[in-house]
DNA sequence: GCTGCAATAGTGAGCGCTAACATTTTTTCG
DNA sequence: CGAAAAAATGTTAGCGCTCACTATTGCAGC
């Protein structure tokens, strides 16, 4: 037997079909006495709605796009156990899209929807993408960007002040006496506009601080994992002036190090103190706990999916808006040392 | 200006729109010129199909749904990593689902399509499922079974062999000399099938070479991951009869056990060596490289993918099948030691 | 030259729902 | 108490595509 369609449910119920449409749909002028009518009706029949006619009906396949660089990268993944829930809340499925951070596939994502895909908007945590990249999008397709850029209003950008976190990190290093700090994980080219920001955090930290900056303790790496992480500490080592503390760029950075300097017989924090950025959950169950800075990753979820739902209901004629969340400065062992718990 | 439709194409072009239609599916019987004609006109009007129309006039949403307990437990990031290019290729998106192993969000999940999902079948991994509740599916979703147990033939299923799997990893100790060789990760109630599946390999592992099993070795623990492993191990490590080896259910497994060994001040594999099982890359990278079974993980990903979309094709209508996919035994340095390259 | 079968193209009926518009019933209130 | 507004439901035309069914053509075989 074929599925029960809405027509069927009305049949059955005695109304019209459109009766059943707004009982199914939540509409609220239905009265108290036709809805139980319906929702009995489509109880009896088993009655599910068919998607697919209603996104034809209705132009909208009820899915938006979240495009990131790394499915198994902390961050991401932990990102997107935050939005795919919220997203699904106001009913909308999410579609994962992993870019290897690959420039030319992210700008194709952005300039045309791709044959065969059906959604509403599009989440996209760039990195292959410079910012200028990004104004050759497909200015039909609402957007919603994350990250460490500002939109300049061009569309809209969820994301914290990462150089104002970046300089607290290192603001935190500092006022545990610090003053050979090194920083791990600059790129200083185009499309690494994410690093550069820590990058100028760590600067603005030492000029407040009055502290000079040794332009060689800025380690640059072409990623932001372990490996990266273990191998610039080990050049920082191999000095005959190491740091006494770093500011590592990602939270597998700054496992990296941590792993080299344990390597090494050296202790953490006691001869080198480490901190990193992300707040990532191997960081927190690492030992030595890895400090860090902890982006709102929930409210950048919420704000992303929110506005993004937003753009769409509009029909995406919203001007670009910047939204920036908080974030905490997270002291754990790495940097302070173990913390006898009460 | 609205989007072109293929109404649109077949009016520039001068055909009808099945002809059309014909083109941009690739039918075969379209004469070259006409083919040419249209595709100017889908060019010139710079035409994509609508996918939702599409959709419901075919009665498939080109989509299937991959359920699995984790996301960024790297063996199921690995896994999907594959499943996800085979399906694109096969002109199917796909839709994850994260179960966190709730047995009841897992059985809903096969029990009824839920409301506001458009998939044409499921790839679906259980964890809090035991094989029984298996069989309270709806029998009209084309579903394929991932993960370590039997279907009986009751619906299709891709593996490997595991008990074998299992045996070759505690043989590969055996023949190494370990006598005295602990089991990390067996779960021996309901929803454990798969660790007692690796269980029995132990066990067979020792019948064969005649050895007997010290129950005491192996060791119960509620997850496969790090924490797990290290707990697990530390345990072992206390007694006054360590094992000399360990068969760790899982590479994550295996690290957190490695980690525990080291940081005794033992040396792995020269006091305790450790085989894990999955092969993620993680255990690659690690110092010691961790020696595991190595699951074809493409062709498991390929042959679930293939099997899925010829059961779509056929109506659902095809018996259940068992498809045991091929592993290999990695040694590496946590079982053999570091082995110098050519 | 005629039949018959491929190859090629056209016609049109839906797919099952939404939503604009229309209609009827109920409520509100001067 | 009647007019107007609000609530509740009905009517119906698509959404843009696919696919079963038809119609036309080309050409081999006799």
């Amino acid at each position: 037997m074929p599925e029960p369609t809405l027509k069927d449910v009305a049949a059955l119920a005695g109304v019209s079909p459109r009766t059943v449409s707004n009982v199914v749909n939540g509409y609220v002028h239905v009265a108290a006495a036709t809805r139980a009518k319906v929702e009995a009706a489509i109880q009896e029949l088993d009655y599910r709605p068919n998607i697919l006619a209603r996104n034809l009906a209705s132009g909208r396949s009820g899915q938006i796009a979240v495009v990131i660089p790394y499915l198994d990268t902390p961050y991401f993944s932990e990102l997107l156990q935050a939005i795919i829930p919220r997203a699904r809340h106001r009913g909308f499925n999410v579609l994962i899209d992993q870019t290897d951070g690959d420039p030319a596939h992210e700008a194709e994502l952005i300039r045309r929807r791709p044959r065969g895909f059906a959604y509403d908007g599009m989440i996209f945590s760039p990195l292959g993408l410079a910012q200028a990249d990004l104004s050759q999008r497909d200015p039909d397709l609402p957007l919603v960007v994350l990250g460490e850029r500002s939109s300049d209003g061009e569309f809209d950008h969820v994301g914290i002040d990462d150089v104002a976190a970046a300089r607290d990190a290192v603001d935190h290093l500092i006022s545990l006496g610090h003053r050979r700090i090194a920083a791990i994980g600059d790129q200083p080219y185009r499309t690494g506009e994410a690093a550069q920001r820590r990058t100028a955090g760590y600067r603005q930290a030492h000029e407040h601080a009055g502290l000079p900056v040794d332009d060689s303790l800025v380690i640059v790496t072409p990623r932001f994992n372990r490996v990266d992480g273990a191998e610039a500490m080990g050049h920082l080592l191999d000095r005959e002036d190491p740091p006494t503390a770093v500011f590592a760029y990602s939270d597998l950075v700054a496992l990296g190090a941590i792993r080299t300097i344990l390597q090494r017989g050296l202790r953490v924090p006691e001869d080198v103190a480490v901190i990193g950025y992300d707040d990532i959950e191997d960081g927190r169950y690492n030992t030595p706990t890895v400090s860090t800075i902890a982006p709102d990753k929930a409210g950048i979820a919420a704000a992303a999916v929110d506005r993004l739902l937003e753009r769409i209901d509009s029909g995406n004629d919203l001007p670009g808006k910047e939204i920036v969340c908080p974030y905490r400065l997270v002291p754990r062992e790495s940097t302070v040392g173990p913390v006898t718990p009460d």
